[in-house]
DNA sequence: TCTTTGATTAGTGTTACAGTAATCAAATGA
DNA sequence: TCATTTGATTACTGTAACACTAATCAAAGA
């Protein structure tokens, strides 16, 4: 009739949960316990979606509930041709730069850059990127890449197996990956944002 | 001695919690448990604000709280000089693009730019120019003006009397605003948003 | 071999509790 | 009389503890 005895290496396997970490107890007021919970499902949800994903760094949360702005949004010449005022067709609009600018907010990085090597594709020294984990790059994007520790900011370049980290600076001669020298894309720059002086 | 004895009606008074309320325990993933204490700071923050609100009904606050997002941040290198790992010193910080890029939501417009003429200061055509009207500008500021109608992103020029326009580009010469033009300057360009191809 | 079943371990919501904070009024002292 | 000190009293808070559920395994049985 019994079917004990030891069962060695059994039981749940960890982690397990849906969060993949150690959870702790938080004191929340009942009021915004309701939001927190669906915080929670959304943010499970985002864990399981991207299971396969590297947990070297760790994973931000998922698409928070926004304050979104009005801001007014035209268009404006850098030439000469002629557009109508802002004042009369403005269309309002509820712009929110994070909505617009980050379409995976787990995924999404933040660098300063240093240096002027990338003048030429518009980032300057002092520019923040935004660096998307998961947008995918190609030959000629341009990209955040560690090459044996040192992080920076170059255009990807790839032919058959040559594999190259261009500058956008006569200055900066382009690297080219030598024998035993380790590359890791890090991400694509989606966007620049400069501060002009 | 003794200054013992009855207290009656004593004691900590009720809701003396900053919330105003009761609180309860519920479990959270460890990683997103800064951003949960950030939220609940906020909201404290605003129950506190509306503290002389009756609270005979119960008050349905303003402005909800938005969970802020963590973003890793770090400093990246345009030239070759050699940055830590993102992985190993990444600083949590809670980036929010509105309020880094916005200071002033109701002065602020967005403008989409059609033309090369600014490419020297890193504005591109496509590019997307954050204009705060509430900015000062001066000599040198680059500024969304108004001439005579025509809208257009340049580089704002005053010396005495003379006012100019200049752009950055040596295939677009400079505007000399001549007898009997006008000139309004909408407001300031204080960022701009480039994406890189 | 396949299924059943209890053993075993991980995870979860909630209670309990100890320690802290806030507030009051009696006792004290000026 | 009135301000201050002081301990009593009550509310609040973070976290340990615990009971319960979920997941997984391998031995026993079919």
């Amino acid at each position: 009739m019994s079917r004990g005895g030891i069962r060695i290496n059994s039981g749940r396997k960890t982690p397990s949960s849906p969060y993949k970490e150690k959870t702790i107890p938080v004191r929340i007021p009942l009021s915004i316990k309701p939001d927190v919970l669906v915080y929670l499902e959304e943010y499970k949800k985002r864990i399981s979606n991207n299971s396969e994903v590297s947990l070297d760094f760790p994973q931000a949360l998922p698409n928070p509930p926004s304050l979104a702005r009005p801001i007014y949004s035209g268009q404006v010449s850098a030439g000469q041709s002629r557009f109508p005022s802002p004042a009369q067709d403005y269309e309002q609009k509820f712009l929110d730069l994070n909505e617009r600018y980050i379409t995976d907010p787990p995924a999404t990085f933040f660098f300063e850059v240093n240096g002027d090597s990338m003048i030429g594709a518009g980032i300057f020294h002092g520019d923040t990127v935004i660096v998307d984990r998961a947008a995918k790059y190609k030959s000629s994007s341009i990209v955040v890449a560690d090459v044996d520790g040192e992080w920076m900011v170059k255009r990807f370049y790839k032919r058959g197996s040559v594999v190259k980290l261009l500058s956008e600076n006569p200055e900066h001669p382009p690297i080219t990956l030598s024998e035993g020298q380790e590359l890791h894309v890090f991400g694509k720059v989606t966007y620049v944002i400069h501060k002009p002086e």
